[in-house]
RNA sequence: GGUCUGGUAGUUCAGUUGGUUAGAAUACCUGCCUGUCACGCAGGGGGUCGCGGGUUCGAGUCCCGUCCAGACCGCCA
């Protein structure tokens, strides 16, 4: 027997208890006529002891060579502590040991294994498995899996079937790049991973099992971000006799589960927006509603002065940021050198102070009097000490520029607190998306999704203005989960392919046995998928996902620990008929 | 593909207008310490300043290139 207990359990009930534990050095403190060692697993920490008085000196010796992270066991008895600590639950007692036994030896770790390690993030990947050891990682770790079984056990509960599809699967053009897998048996021929299981779980529903999860790994070979992995994990669900309505509320209830569950949060029902309203509003789809801040198009007001600027603007956008206007001149140059930086990319920002006094101070005050600004206050709902920012310019733009500022503002405003959840339903989304750069249209969420009731012959007109059975669930400001009522009628999802320019015989290639499937009698069906690495971030009350992934990759999507992606050798590439050209 | 930030001791970082022998903390090693728990005290070892080139009497510091890491934009049906 390796230990009688693990090494976060015992309590003053235990004194006098003979006991065996296992763990490792965390760390070692030598007082010269005693020395402790605390023992941690993954349970916690128990102090061991080892004194002139009681120990042998052979043991003390023992004691004494231990390193930090040496992997030990041993055996003692429950001792109520001379002096207590009361900062961790097995304070109050500590081992008296009467024989230590060294199981493995350990070199000392390049970090230390702390909450606040000194280790940066490159060496903790490399180490990753000590990294792991560390309290705030496993802890995540530990959360991510108490998720997974609270969604295992909500929808095996809602009748929801747990079943896996293939990862060796079909590439696609559409969408994000695959990853590929060269086949052997099948010369000059690659797999793809699959980016999602959807055409699977669409298949499922044709095969009638109406009510599908999985929690599945998905590849996507894109760039990565804080948030964004190659390989990622998705809770992908689907359902067949189903309405837009039947799967808001289903997963409604999912996520009000685990909300409750996991952070003892009750919801009443979740807010909902168009995607229209959440562009007007927050110039996002998935806006954060934690916090005001909403925009206000002031075209109406600030046009058709003098202020050229403006007056040649498609939009001009402004949101009155709360106690914005204490702001010095300095501060104010900064955050205009903020948003006309590349990657927020305004031309400039025009602002107002709206004074305690009732005065307004802008940086266009040649142009607009005290009752043009008041118009302005009033349109964005500023108040006396807020600072309206007005930012102008084609409308998409300037909307993506203002909801970066707006994000900006509230993280340094402090309104985005990660203990507060605010979920939020986007729906009717549009259906397609022009791709500025081929002229081409493609599909917003994917190819199967459907258009809303009646507007099929708006897609003929207007294929912008479609909107979709499409809906994101957001939270905080992230997309957590994202899905649509798809198409169940073959001519429609022709139409479809056609409008994204697909010819009927690469559609057919492509998609043809999703086709066939439609022929036989497809259900009515829609669902929606969850990224769980994000989810799980998010009710962690964190921004990266990295921490919530035992073995994640780097930016560059390199897993630095095994060091892949790596070549492979030349028996192998022959063997798969491949031949490297890396000329380019 | 692009923008920005960084790379100096095992680790996290500081290093002034270019100027003597590159510092701190922590980790590590040695000794001391009668109740520690971020133990304390004394001492010690530890550096290709990412790499290559250039400017200069002299480069951690300036310039060019390159590699690596991180954040973001593009991209992510």
């Amino acid at each position: 027997m390796y230990r009688s207990h693990n090494c976060g359990e015992l309590r003053s009930t235990d004194v006098d208890s003979e006991v065996i534990l296992a763990g490792w050095a965390h760390k070692t403190r030598d007082k010269g006529f005693v020395v402790w060692i605390d023992l941690r697993d993954r349970y916690g920490l128990t102090q061991l002891v080892f004194d002139e008085e009681r120990s042998s000196k052979s043991l003390l010796d023992q004691a004494r060579a231990v390193g930090r992270e040496f992997v030990l066991q041993v055996k003692g008895k429950v001792t109520e502590r001379a002096s207590k600590n009361p900062n961790i639950p097995t304070g109050d007692v500590e081992i008296l040991v009467t024989e230590l036994q060294v199981l493995n030896e350990a070199l000392t770790p390049p970090f230390t294994i702390e909450n606040n390690t000194d280790g940066g993030e490159d060496l903790r990947m490399k180490y990753r498995y000590l990294d792991i050891r560390r309290d705030t990682v496993k802890e995540n770790l530990i959360f991510r899996s108490k998720v997974s079984m609270e969604v295992r056990k909500y929808l095996s509960d809602q009748g929801f079937i747990e079943i896996e599809t293939p990862y060796l699967i079909k590439s696609t053009p559409e969408g994000a790049r695959d990853f590929v897998v060269p086949s052997r048996m099948n010369e000059g021929q690659f797999y793809a991973l699959p980016q999602s299981p959807q055409t699977f779980k669409q298949l499922l529903m044709v095969g009638g099992m109406d009510k599908y999860f999985q929690i599945v790994k998905c590849f996507r070979d894109e760039d990565l971000r804080a948030d964004r992995q190659p390989e990622f994990t998705q809770i992908d669900c689907e359902m067949a006799f189903v309405e837009q309505e039947d799967v808001l509320n289903a997963f409604e209830g999912l996520t009000k589960h685990l909300l409750k569950e996991l952070k003892g949060i009750e919801y009443s029902n979740f807010p909902r927006m168009t995607y229209d309203e959440a562009m007007e509003k927050y110039g996002n789809d998935k806006p954060d509603i934690r916090f005001g801040m909403e925009f206000a198009e002031l075209n109406e007001v600030a046009q058709h002065k003098d202020f050229q600027v403006f007056n040649t603007a498609e939009a001009v956008i402004g949101i009155a940021v709360p106690g914005g206007a204490q702001y010095t001149r300095k501060e104010i140059d900064k955050l205009v050198d903020w948003v006309k930086r590349p990657q927020v990319g305004a031309k400039g920002m025009v602002y107002v102070k709206c004074n305690e006094d009732g005065s307004f101070k802008s940086s266009v005050d040649k142009f607009y009097d005290q009752q043009d600004l008041a118009n302005w206050a009033k349109a964005t709902r500023a108040e006396a000490g807020d600072l309206i920012c007005v930012l102008s310019g084609e409308r998409d733009a300037s909307r993506r520029q203002l909801s970066a500022l707006r994000m900006e503002m509230a993280d340094r405003l402090g309104l985005r607190n990660p203990e507060e959840f605010a979920p939020l339903w986007v729906v009717d989304f549009p259906l397609l998306e022009l791709d500025e750069e081929t002229g081409n249209y493609h599909a917003m969420h994917h190819p199967f999704t459907s258009p809303k009731p009646g507007q099929l012959a708006l897609l003929e007109t207007d294929p912008r203005a479609v909107r979709a059975n499409a809906y994101d669930l957001v939270l905080n400001g992230n997309e957590i989960g994202g899905g649509s009522i798809r198409i169940h009628d073959k001519e429609v999802q022709a139409t479809m392919f056609r409008h994204l320019g697909f010819s009927p015989e690469e559609a057919k290639e492509q998609f043809g046995f999703l086709m066939n499937a439609f022929e036989y009698g497809a259900p009515p069906h829609g669902g929606i998928a969850f990224g769980l690495d994000r989810l799980v971030a998010i009710l962690g009350g964190q921004e990266t996902i990295r921490d919530f992934i035992a073995f994640p990759k780097n930016n560059s999507g390199r897993d630095v620990m095994i060091d892949a992606p790596s070549a492979i050798d030349a028996e192998q590439l022959k063997e798969l008929n491949l031949k490297l050209d890396m000329q380019s």
